[in-house]
DNA sequence: TACGTCCGAACGAACGTTCGAACGGAACTC
DNA sequence: GAGTTCCGTTCGAACGTTCGTTCGGACGTA
């Protein structure tokens, strides 16, 4: 896939407008989906001609391509950081399940379109992101495996962490940040309590912990 | 949204050929995603010409529609069927699971674009669509309170749910028929399990049950 | 003058849909 | 029962629209 070339002299504000075409585009392809999404939508939304997009980009590939870099590489960041000096397993993987869920609610428009174009990109950007898709998983992955470190070699520790994603991303098909009462954290702190101890064990609120 | 009139007379074959219109729309709809997928495409693997495909339907949309509507009625009179003559509010979440990855399992197509393309129809087709996924929804929710008759106001029975069908719809993404050794029944247990009582306490494997 | 920025206009391709004609079997007339 | 009409089926060809992308030049700043 062909890319900006990197190393032009610009001006000041070119990585500003840049961004700013980039926010457009998320929002339409969110609103519209990738391929109905036009690149006419984009440009008027991000207040730049449509000629004058292929300034700051190469094509609409690359517009998905670098959104979907992006998100992934700013989840993965977060979630190295959110563990920091954690130690206890069942912390450690509800650090990680907030930072999900924290990334989401904020930058829903980047997350969806991640859940939903997986299978978009082709040939090398395609593998660039999986790249980061898979470092992503084997991260939340490990945490999964550390919840059980006496018998090692147990198997469903995979299928475990891909029912724990499908929850998570799933959440943004009934998720209304408008509507909804139950705040990010709480929400994920629910579905960290669903994922460690299932529904019939887990307290439905924070107050009434523990029982059975 | 305009249908292909039901009252004209019809040749024998008619509504077997519609079905095979309508299967070859699936596969389409499932590799390219509705909007990438082309009439031609789809006339092709139907192996009907172009302008054959509006004798059995008016337009695209009525091609979505149809499959959409076909999936959640199938879903729903399958989960019904399963529930009968179960009492034990476990197993019939159980059975509900099971409806439910069986169908994937075999209708793979038809339940992929149903989890990717839920908001694409609009107006009078959405609505018609979207009633049917709410009963299903509604079916399962109920089995989801069941499990805990007590304390009936509980709070958390619909995010529950939520992420239930998340775990369960999410699996489109990473299952490969060819490739997976577990068998369909053996991941909806699975998924049963880890719902029911959660990663640490749910059994890995059915002949290592109940531990810790 | 030189170059980064920006855009109106246009290009070729692909799309969903329509049109009118051709085909063929069933139904009807005499 | 032969000839005729009717109508469901099928399709090649085309229509109008929208799409992603490109081109050439205008504008402003250094």
């Amino acid at each position: 896939m062909q890319v900006i070339e990197p190393t032009r002299k610009r001006t000041p504000g070119y990585d500003g407008k840049r961004l700013q075409v980039l926010a457009a585009a998320a929002r339409v392809f969110c609103a519209d989906g990738y391929d109905k999404a036009s690149m006419r939508r984009i440009a008027r939304e991000a207040e730049v001609s449509l000629a004058g997009i292929y300034h700051y980009v190469a094509s609409k590939e690359e517009l998905l391509y670098r959104i979907q870099l992006h998100t992934f590489d700013s989840l993965l960041r977060g979630l190295e950081a959110s563990l920091e000096g954690l130690a206890d397993p069942r912390e450690r993987l509800g650090a990680a399940v907030r930072n999900h869920i924290r990334h989401f609610g904020e930058n829903m428009h980047e997350l969806k379109i991640c859940a939903r174009e997986l299978e978009t990109l082709e040939g090398d950007a395609y593998d660039e992101v999986h790249q980061r898709r898979r470092a992503y998983f084997d991260a939340v992955h490990e945490l999964v495996k550390e919840l059980q470190p006496a018998d090692d070699a147990r198997p469903g520790s995979w299928l475990a962490t891909a029912n724990l994603f499908g929850m998570l991303n799933w959440f943004y098909q009934w998720y209304d940040a408008e509507r909804t009462r139950v705040s990010l954290d709480d929400l994920a702190a629910q579905q960290t309590a669903l994922f460690l101890d299932g529904y019939v064990a887990s307290p439905s609120r924070a107050d009434d912990g523990g029982k059975r």
